[in-house]
DNA sequence: AATGATAGTGTTATGTTATAACAAGTTATG
DNA sequence: CATAACTTGTTATAACATAACACTATCATT
């Protein structure tokens, strides 16, 4: 009964979709993970992700802060650096390193090696599949070299941003 | 006359090479470029490279700056992140995001979109020719979205780390 | 030579991002 | 309830980066 997202699944890479649903879904994901695993999703913990999941767009740590602090949580940066650190150890938040933020995992189920596509303009990130980007990045094996971690982030313009202004 | 790097072409991601033959390929290859380009290879943009070519390894911006330091330049943030803009601009130096720091380009003529291999451990970077690696990310195409830039790090251990000390 | 445009470097100050180190509270378990 | 493991809180500081403005050099044009 959920789940109508793909009824749009066109090639868009930046998806209008039903944000009560994923946003619900993220959290239920989230939960059983931790439940399965024997982890604490504590209250902060909680909030952090679905401050991240909420906005759906990369946050800095300190708008992170900023947020939980509106919560009544503290301030101060390692609260919010721990936990990210936390969610990011466990596949449910990635840094966008080009921007020096956080986003929640739009697949946290699968693709362990995520790939984002960042417009520079209206900064909206899309979290892509690599099997259907027709890009091959997903398994890349190295001689000699054994990777533990693939950073992939893709910085353009988006089409829709592209045709409303020049350059 | 020149070039007998590749006597060792073997599958080895961190090469051995002999360095002052690298070293004095970049110089000149800069240096054309910049004549070709009318710009100026001034001293301080020739020291900045120098440095970085000759450790042939990451260096922070503050590491940069410190060399400069020793050299007569100031010292002053700026100097450096003016220099390694431009430089990068030009594509003679990347930026890896994973480290902040800033590494001299291994191949300047060709592969605008560079990738990297990171040993977290010995902290040994590599930019690898994608077509070498078997890895395909030189030309992704997405649907909808002009691609501008890519990152693509890949961090990991290099089989001399992981051979020599457990985890 | 004076003028003005452009580009490069220097300086000061400040903004932004991230971590170290330690304290205090919480929870699970023996 | 002791204690170990974990989580959160606090302070201070480290590391990375840019804004804004001043000064100098170069060069084309007057």
């Amino acid at each position: 009964m959920r789940k109508q997202r793909e009824k749009k699944a066109t090639s868009k890479i930046f998806k209008n979709h039903d944000h009560g649903i994923c946003f619900d879904d993220a959290i239920e994901q989230i939960e059983n993970y931790f439940v399965e695993k024997n982890l604490q999703f504590t209250p902060l913990r909680r909030k952090v992700f679905e401050i991240l999941i909420r906005d759906h767009k990369p946050l800095g740590a300190y708008e992170i802060l900023e947020a939980l602090s509106g919560e009544g949580y503290s301030s101060s940066p390692p609260i919010a650096y721990r936990v990210l650190d936390f969610l990011m150890e466990h596949g449910f938040v990635h840094k966008i390193q080009g921007l020096n933020a956080f986003i929640a995992c739009s697949h946290p189920n699968y693709s362990h090696s995520p790939a984002f596509v960042i417009c520079r303009k209206c900064e909206r990130v899309a979290e892509i599949d690599d099997k259907k980007s027709g890009i091959n990045f997903q398994n890349p094996s190295i001689d000699n070299f054994i990777i533990e971690k693939t950073t992939v982030e893709l910085t353009g313009v988006c089409t829709k941003c592209s045709s409303s202004a020049k350059a």
